[in-house]
DNA sequence: AGGGCGCGATTTTTT
DNA sequence: ATCGCGCCCT
């Protein structure tokens, strides 16, 4: 029954990883490279708590994303089996919701709270803006908002705000004198509407612990051993909730954190690498007891030395040498490249010849980028070559219209105060209650000093107007009728079909609609499998398959989080900060120039730029075996050419670390050669065993879009997605057309958006 | 009230 | 280049 005993997964550490798992008593500080085993620590730690004695809910283990947090709960569950699960292992932001959840009422919050993401809390401050009849052109909604954000992360209330003489100055000079009423605007109607933004999981929750000793101690019993994850990515109020925690008198103060300053990429957010140093300082008289992992199991030595060259560049860091035993192995290749779109020939080319020569699996190789639309030109020529890939990041599931609005309606029924989601969909789909209304019933609820769902119902209208609202209230409250009795699954299907939003996205059947169609039905497919999936084991929170614990779950999710399936072999593609804590064995960084990688928004403070250094280090170091660097002197950015020197980080690793050979054939000919198919002999050999065998292969610069209105009946047509297709008639501008290479053969077209090339 | 059109701004990363 | 927003017209 005991999956393993101590003795064999010890054995698997070294000296440093397992004096870092057995000190579980007192402070711990793990200062990891890249490679070096960190999670592998982290996770054993916990098991040997648990083998140990520790009963597993007296663990807290806080991550940064929640792929982190599951791969350790999987990790942790294979050494101590199912006990696994009752390890209290999330995400800061996970996590504290969940506690937040419980306690919602001693700060004046509904335990069923809304969760406001980035998108609600921009709106938000929009209306503000407009209410308090501020000038739209001098406060931006995204610098008020991050202002906002970075007030509640270093513990300033609006209160403080406003005494503080240096912030009330900066917003004097850059036009935004009313900031600090803002602010404290912005606060009260996310308490009035029941919200809580993602600071506010975090700043709420170091208010409830402030504010209640008794809750505080609650915790402090209950978690009697803290681990932190990636703590160089933890800000100043995280750090601050973690210390009142585990730092008062007769604390055991048994906390590990694990990070490296090498690779904080997250300050911009207001990560501060000042938490290591301040943690060193807090419990230096509590025999804090510090360990360094140097050793690299990742990577071969070119690339691992590399990446200690590059990172010197930077002021200041914690010493330490990553080294390896793997060998030299190969040098790192530079691909130099003309245009953007060369650059995404090349990288493609030299994939193929990778799995040729070192028979690599698609999904033992990644393309990163720093900017997210650099994606397209790697998907437009894998799709080409026929190698399966996945590009992650970019909108999310979640952030998709069709996804927003549905769940926009789930939240009003769960909290009608939710005044974003209710402004989103009190007419939409249309129903008749246009601008006008919408803004004096706004009114009404400011004057009155009621919700704006309240403001609704009371709203004095005549005929059409009133049984347009009651219309839509009735929507709400016949699914808020059934709450108690109904789960998630239930009102959901009620609220799609009463509300017309699955009407709505039916009728479309335009490609874009098809797939609002298929998202709209996985929404409601997630939803179901969750009910299914009922499976919380906390006795503390609800254990239910409710509506509102289903928002409250979802409204921390990523595109990461959708389940991968493992086995699908794929390339992939994503931004270099979705890469941290992964790694392949072929990796290529690319578009290394100036103002791209570093970045032109951090290039003019040394800060910035040491930030981007280490996003470097994280891209570099991610390379098990092939690491591939790529620039290219000219590309489209905001639709025209920009031309860029190479990045300054190229220069920084040592030439006995390069292969030089990519130079030599360089700027040549072939470079500006019109794209052509790539040599037959490697994608003949490479085809058959793609994935997606049945993709067309078009070369986008062969394709010429036809004019709309010449399109016809019967007549053949190239499309670039779908590939070769009969016309088999048009209908008011809907064309359906027979595409035989595709799975779904049928497909109706807008004529008006569709780009069709008639071929014959 | 709703739909269409044209202009402008936006583009670093994410819980 | 793409998207969203606001304005103007019906």
């Amino acid at each position: 029954m005991i999956p393993s005993s101590s003795s064999t997964y010890l054995s698997q550490l070294n000296d440093v990883q397992r004096a870092a798992v057995t000190t579980t008593e007192g402070p711990v500080l793990v200062v990891a490279g890249p490679g070096s085993g960190k999670t592998r620590v982290l996770t054993y730690r916990i098991a040997y708590l648990i083998e140990q004695g520790v009963a597993p809910w007296e663990i807290l283990a806080l991550t940064f994303t929640n792929k982190a947090a599951r791969e350790m709960k999987e990790r942790i569950e294979k050494v101590v089996g199912p006990r696994a699960n009752r390890v209290w292992a999330g995400t800061f932001h996970s996590l504290f919701a969940r506690i937040l959840r419980v306690e919602a009422e001693h700060i004046g919050y509904p335990s069923n709270f809304t969760i406001y993401d980035t998108d609600d809390s921009k709106s938000l401050i929009g209306v503000l803006i407009k209410e308090m009849n501020l000038n739209k052109d001098n406060y931006s909604v995204n610098s008020v908002r991050q202002r906002i954000s970075s007030a509640k992360s270093n513990l300033i209330t609006p209160k403080l705000y406003q005494q503080n003489e240096e912030l009330m100055n900066q917003d004097r000079m850059s036009r935004m004198p009313a900031m600090h009423k803002l602010y404290a605007a912005y606060t009260a109607r996310c308490k009035k509407a029941g919200a809580m933004d993602f600071d506010d999981l975090l700043y709420r929750l170091y208010e409830l612990l402030q504010a209640h000793p008794d809750v505080l101690k609650k915790y402090r019993d209950r978690f009697r051993y803290l681990l932190v994850d990636e703590f160089q990515d933890t800000n100043h109020l995280q750090y601050s909730i973690v210390r009142k925690l585990v730092q008062y008198d007769g604390s055991p103060r048994n906390i590990c954190v694990v990070g490296d300053d090498a690779q904080s990429i997250y300050a911009f957010r207001g990560a501060t690498i000042q938490n290591i140093l301040d943690f060193e300082n807090d419990f230096q008289k509590f025999n804090i007891q510090v360990f360094k992992l140097e050793q690299n199991y990742r990577s071969t030595e070119h690339i691992v030395q590399a990446a200690n060259e590059v990172i010197t560049n930077n002021s200041r860091q914690i010493q330490k040498k990553i080294w390896s035993d793997k060998g030299d192995g190969q040098k790192i290749k530079v691909i130099k490249a003309m245009t953007d779109n060369e650059e995404g020939k090349r990288i493609a080319d030299t994939i193929l010849e990778q799995k040729n020569r070192y028979h690599l699996a698609n999904k033992e190789i990644a393309i990163l980028y720093r900017t997210n639309a650099q994606s397209r030109v790697f998907e437009e020529y894998l799709r080409r070559y026929n190698i399966g890939y996945r590009v992650f990041g970019g909108l999310s599931f979640y952030q998709r219209k069709e996804v927003k609005d549905l769940i926009a309606y789930l939240r009003v029924v769960v909290n009608p105060q939710d005044e974003e989601a209710l402004r989103r969909i009190i007419n939409f789909p249309k129903r008749g209650i246009g601008n006008t209304t919408v803004s004096k019933i706004t009114e009404l609820a400011i004057r009155q000093d009621i919700s704006m769902y309240d403001a609704v119902i009371q709203f004095p209208a005549s005929g059409r107007t009133r049984s347009n609202l009651d219309g839509f209230i009735d929507i709400i409250e016949s699914a808020r009728k059934r709450l108690d009795s109904a789960n998630a699954y239930e009102i959901a299907t009620l609220v799609a079909k009463k509300s017309k939003l699955e009407d709505h996205y039916k009728k479309d059947n335009s490609i874009e609609g098809m797939g609002r169609q298929e998202n709209f039905e996985s929404l409601l497919n997630g939803i179901q499998a969750f009910v299914a999936d009922d499976t919380t084991i906390d006795t503390d929170t609800l254990p239910d398959s409710s509506l509102a614990t289903y928002l409250q779950n979802i409204a921390l999710l990523t595109d990461f989080d959708e389940k991968d399936p493992e086995q699908a072999d794929h390339v992939t593609l994503m931004s270099v900060h979705a890469a941290k804590g992964l790694e392949y064995k072929s990796v290529f960084v690319s578009g290394l120039e100036e103002k791209l990688f570093p970045s032109f928004m951090s290039m003019d403070s040394p800060d910035g730029l040491d930030e981007e250094r280490r996003l470097f280090y994280v891209a570099i170091t991610r390379a098990e075996q092939f690491l591939t660097l790529s620039y290219a002197n000219a590309r489209y950015r905001y639709g025209k050419m920009t031309y860029n020197e190479p990045s300054r980080f190229l220069t920084e690793i040592p030439p006995i670390h390069l292969d030089n050979t990519a130079n030599l054939r360089g700027v040549s000919s072939q470079s500006r050669a019109p794209m052509g198919p790539p040599a037959a002999r490697v994608t003949g050999h490479f085809k058959r065993r793609q994935a997606n065998p049945t993709a067309p292969v078009i070369d986008p610069k062969d394709f010429k879009p036809s004019p709309s209105g010449d399109i016809a009946a019967g007549m053949y047509v190239l499309h670039l997605k779908f590939g070769k297709g009969k016309v088999i008639h048009i209908d008011n501008g809907v064309a359906q057309i027979h595409f035989k290479s595709v799975p779904n053969p049928d497909k109706k077209i807008m004529l008006k958006f569709a780009k069709l090339q008639i071929v014959e």
